[in-house]
DNA sequence: TTTAGGG
DNA sequence: CCCTAAA
C-alpha cells in the first residue's frame, strides 16, 4: 500500500525541472554540470532562504517586543512565530530544532545525518536552516531601514551569526535591455559592499538565481549550437590503427568521411517536438528506486488543514495521506515487462503542475498581493503575512519593495507504507530539492499583466510609482534553459499518476495562464532543431534559448538574495552520500537518432564488435552522453531489431537499409571472432 | 577502464 | 539504460 501525501509549504505554483544528476563519474566529464547543477539547488535555495528570513523578520518586527529580546534562544523565536499565525510557518521550510538538540544550526540538514550521511552540516552550510533559525536575531536590525533596503535578509554563520546579509538593490534609472545596470550589493546602513554591472539581460540570472550561477547560465544561454557539423573530421585514435590487423568488414566503405557525430541534437533536437516547451517542464525520470512519486499539482491546492498539535504544527510540512495501493502495485507488476516499464521512468518524478507560476505576494499592505492563481485562497494564505507596515517611500531614487512572500506548489508524494521515516524525510528533501533545483527565474507582474519589456526602466513601467507598487508581483518561473526535456507528446512513459483523484497530467497549459497571465514566450520555441548542441553535460537539450531576451529575464528588479557563502553552498549537496538506489537517477533516456545509427554501423563495420570504446572514439567522440557500452548496447538492440519483423520495431524506424548493414557486420564480425578464437585455441593446443 | 552479457 | 563480473 502505497500513501500519498501532501506536502504544502504555502508556496504555491512555479514549476522547477528536475535536477540532472550525473550517475557517476565515469560516465564522463559531468563533473562540472553537476557542480553547476547542484549550484543551482543551493541558488534557489538561497532565494527561499531569503524568503524566509524575510518575512521571519516582518514578522518579527510586527510583533511584541518580547520576541526580540536578546536573551531568547533563536528558536524560541521561531517557534512563537510559528504559533502565532499558521500561515507564517508556511513561508519556511522547517523551524524546528532538530531532535538532537543541537541548538538551532541543523535543522532539515540533520535528517540527512539521521540517515546514514556522515557528512555533517551546520546551518553554515545549509542556507535555508540556517535563515530559518537565524532571523530571529534580526531585531537589531533597524527596522525602517530595512523595509527601505527592502530585502536585506539576515543571514549568518556558524561562525558569525551577526553577519548582515547582502542584498542588492537596482539603481532606479537602469539603461536598457543589453546595457550595465548596476547593482550594488549593501548592508543594512547602506554601505557598498560589492558593486558589480549586469547586462540587464541577466540581471536576473545574476541575483536571484545567484550571482554564482551568472556564468553557467550565459553559457547555456547564448552559446550559440555548436556546430559539430559533419565536416569535423575525427582523428582516429592514434596507435590504434594497428590494432586494425584484423581488417574491416568487407562491406565497409572506407572512403566515407569519418565524422564526428555529435547527435546529441540530433537526438534531442530532431525528437523533440517544438511543442515540448508547452508541456511545461518535464519531470526528472526517476529519483530513485523507490516506487515513491512526487507530483505537483496546483489542481490539489488546498488550504492545509491546521494542525492542532503545536508539534506538528511546527512543521510546515503538512502531510495529507491517501491510500495510493493500486499505483504501486501496478508499478511493481510491470517492472518486468519491457514495454510497460517504460511507464515506469517517470513514476517517481516530481511533477509540476500548469500552475507553476507562484506569485510573489508583494504589497505595500499587507492584504494587497498579486494573486492572480486559482490557489488564491492559498495563495492568501501566505500571503497575508505581513507584520509592519513597509514604507515605500522613494528617497534617492530608489525603489523599495518588500516581498512578502513565495508559495510553493503543493508536493505530492508516494511512499510506501513501510518506508521509513527518514526514507521520507529524504524523499520530501530531494522533491524540494527537485524543486527548486532546476533554476528559476523572475517575473514581473504589474496590474496583473506580465511586464515584458526589460528595457524599460521602473519609471517608465511605473513600478516605481507609490500607487503601482500594491499592483506589483513577481513570479517565480521555470527556467526554460535548465528545464529537463519534456517528453515527446505520444510517449507513452510521460508519467502519470495512476489514479490520483484528479488528473494530473494538464502539462499543456502554460503556467502563466493559469495564474491569469499568458506568457506564450515563456516557454520559447525549440529553435533550429537542426543545429547541433555541444553536450558535455549530462543535461537534457535544452532549447537554445535565443528568444531569452524577453521573459526569461523579465525582471531584472529587486529580488534580494542572501549572501551565502558559495563555498558552503557548494558542499552540501556534494557530501550527500550518493546513496544510489535513491540519489542516483536513471540518465535520460535518448533514443539514437537515424544518423546516430548510420555512423555506429559505419563505425562497427569498420572496427567491428568488440572494440567499443573505438567505435565510440572514432564515431562518437562528441557525443558525451554516448558512452562505449551505451554503443554496444545499441549495436547490441540494432541487431535484435534488424532481425524482427518490421511490425515488431518500436521507435523511430531505422532504414532498412541499415539493418542490413548491421546484419551482414554482425555476421562478418562473429564470424572472424569464431576464426580468432579457433587460432588462438590452436596456439594453445601447440604450446602444450 | 573496457568488454561482455544479463537484467 | 543499468549493473557487474572479468579481464
Amino acid at each position: 500500500m502505497v500513501l500519498q501525501k501532501r506536502l504544502d509549504y504555502g508556496f504555491n505554483g512555479y514549476q522547477v525541472p528536475a535536477i540532472p544528476r550525473a550517475s557517476r563519474s565515469a560516465r564522463g566529464r559531468r563533473g562540472s554540470f553537476r557542480q553547476k547543477v547542484e549550484d543551482k539547488q543551493m541558488c534557489a535555495f538561497e532565494l527561499l532562504a531569503t524568503v524566509a528570513g524575510k518575512l521571519l523578520q516582518e514578522k518579527e518586527s510586527s510583533s511584541d517586543s518580547s520576541n526580540a529580546s536578546p536573551g531568547r534562544s533563536q528558536q524560541a523565536i521561531v517557534k512563537d512565530n510559528v504559533k502565532q499565525e499558521q500561515q507564517y510557518e508556511e513561508k519556511v521550510f522547517k523551524v524546528e530544532p532538530n531532535e538532537q538538540g543541537s541548538s538551532d544550526e541543523t535543522v532539515l540538514v540533520s535528517e540527512l545525518e539521521s540517515q546514514g550521511h556522515n557528512q555533517s552540516y551546520s546551518s553554515k552550510d545549509f542556507p535555508i536552516a540556517q535563515n530559518d533559525v537565524s532571523v530571529g536575531l534580526s531585531s537589531d536590525i533597524d527596522n525602517a531601514d530595512q523595509s527601505e533596503k527592502a530585502g536585506c535578509a539576515k543571514t549568518s554563520t556558524a561562525n558569525n551569526r551577526n553577519e548582515l546579509g547582502k542584498f542588492l538593490k537596482v539603481e532606479r534609472d537602469s539603461p536598457g535591455y543589453g546595457q550595465s545596470c548596476e547593482v550594488r550589493v549593501v548592508d543594512r546602513i547602506g554601505r557598498q559592499l560589492e558593486a558589480r554591472s549586469h547586462k540587464i539581460g541577466n540581471l536576473i540570472n545574476g541575483t536571484v538565481r545567484d550571482t554564482f550561477c551568472s556564468e553557467d547560465l550565459m553559457e547555456l544561454d547564448n552559446k550559440p549550437p555548436a556546430l559539430v557539423g559533419s565536416d569535423s573530421s575525427i582523428e582516429v585514435p592514434k596507435c590504434k590503427d594497428n590494432h586494425i590487423p584484423r581488417g574491416s568488414f568487407p562491406g565497409f566503405r572506407d572512403d566515407e568521411k569519418v565524422v564526428s557525430r555529435d547527435d546529441d541534437e540530433n537526438s534531442s533536437g530532431c525528437t523533440q517536438p517544438s511543442t515540448r516547451n508547452m508541456k511545461a517542464f518535464r519531470p526528472s525520470p526517476r529519483l530513485g528506486d523507490r516506487r515513491i512519486r512526487k507530483l505537483l499539482a496546483s489542481k490539489y491546492w488546498k488550504v492545509a488543514p491546521k494542525l492542532k498539535d503545536r508539534e506538528h504544527s511546527r512543521t510546515d510540512m503538512k502531510l495529507i495521506f491517501h491510500n495510493r495501493k493500486t499505483c504501486y502495485t501496478r508499478q511493481r507488476s510491470q517492472r518486468n515487462s519491457p514495454f510497460k516499464r517504460r511507464k515506469l521512468f517517470g513514476q517517481s518524478s516530481v511533477l509540476t503542475s500548469e500552475g507553476g507560476i507562484s506569485n510573489v505576494g508583494i504589497s505595500k499592505s499587507p492584504e494587497k498581493g498579486v494573486d492572480g492563481d486559482p490557489a488564491g485562497a492559498a495563495s492568501r494564505a501566505s500571503s497575508s503575512v505581513s507584520g509592519k507596515k513597509s514604507s515605500f517611500q522613494s528617497r534617492d531614487s530608489h525603489v523599495k519593495l518588500s516581498i512578502k512572500s513565495f508559495r510553493v506548489p503543493e508536493l505530492f508524494i508516494e511512499i510506501p507504507e513501510t518506508a521509513t521515516v527518514g526514507s521520507l524525510k529524504r524523499t520530501v528533501m530531494e522533491a524540494v530539492t527537485a524543486i527548486l533545483g532546476g533554476g528559476l527565474r523572475v517575473g514581473v507582474v504589474l496590474k496583473g499583466n506580465k511586464v515584458r519589456d526589460d528595457n524599460k526602466t521602473l519609471v517608465q513601467t511605473g513600478i516605481s510609482n507609490d500607487e503601482k507598487l500594491d499592483n506589483l508581483g513577481f513570479t517565480l518561473e521555470p527556467n526554460p534553459t535548465h528545464a529537463p526535456p519534456p517528453m515527446h507528446p505520444e510517449d507513452p512513459s510521460f508519467p502519470v499518476p495512476c489514479d490520483t483523484p484528479h488528473p494530473v497530467t494538464r502539462y499543456p497549459t502554460t503556467p502563466a495562464l493559469d495564474s491569469g497571465m499568458s506568457d506564450t514566450s515563456l516557454y520559447p520555441p525549440m529553435t533550429d532543431l537542426g543545429n547541433f548542441i555541444e553536450s558535455d553535460h549530462d543535461s537534457v537539450p535544452s532549447p537554445t534559448d535565443s528568444s531569452a531576451d524577453k521573459t526569461s529575464q523579465d525582471s531584472r528588479a529587486l529580488v534580494a538574495i542572501p549572501t551565502m557563502s558559495m563555498d558552503a553552498l557548494a558542499v552540501v549537496p556534494l557530501h550527500r552520500k550518493p546513496r544510489r538506489s535513491e540519489l542516483v537517477q536513471r540518465r535520460i533516456r535518448r533514443p539514437f537518432s537515424v544518423s546516430e545509427v548510420e555512423a555506429l554501423v559505419q563505425a562497427v563495420e569498420k572496427l567491428g564488435t568488440g572494440r567499443w570504446r573505438d567505435v565510440k572514439l572514432r564515431a562518437f567522440d562528441n557525443a558525451k552522453h554516448r558512452t562505449y557500452v551505451d554503443l554496444k548496447d545499441k549495436w547490441k538492440t540494432l541487431v535484435h531489431t534488424a532481425r524482427i519483423s518490421p511490425q515488431q520495431r518500436r521507435g523511430e524506424p531505422v532504414p532498412q537499409e541499415l539493418l542490413d548493414r548491421v546484419l551482414s557486420a554482425h555476421a562478418y564480425w562473429s564470424q572472424q571472432q569464431a576464426k580468432q578464437q579457433v587460432k588462438q585455441q590452436n596456439e594453445t593446443c601447440l604450446l602444450l
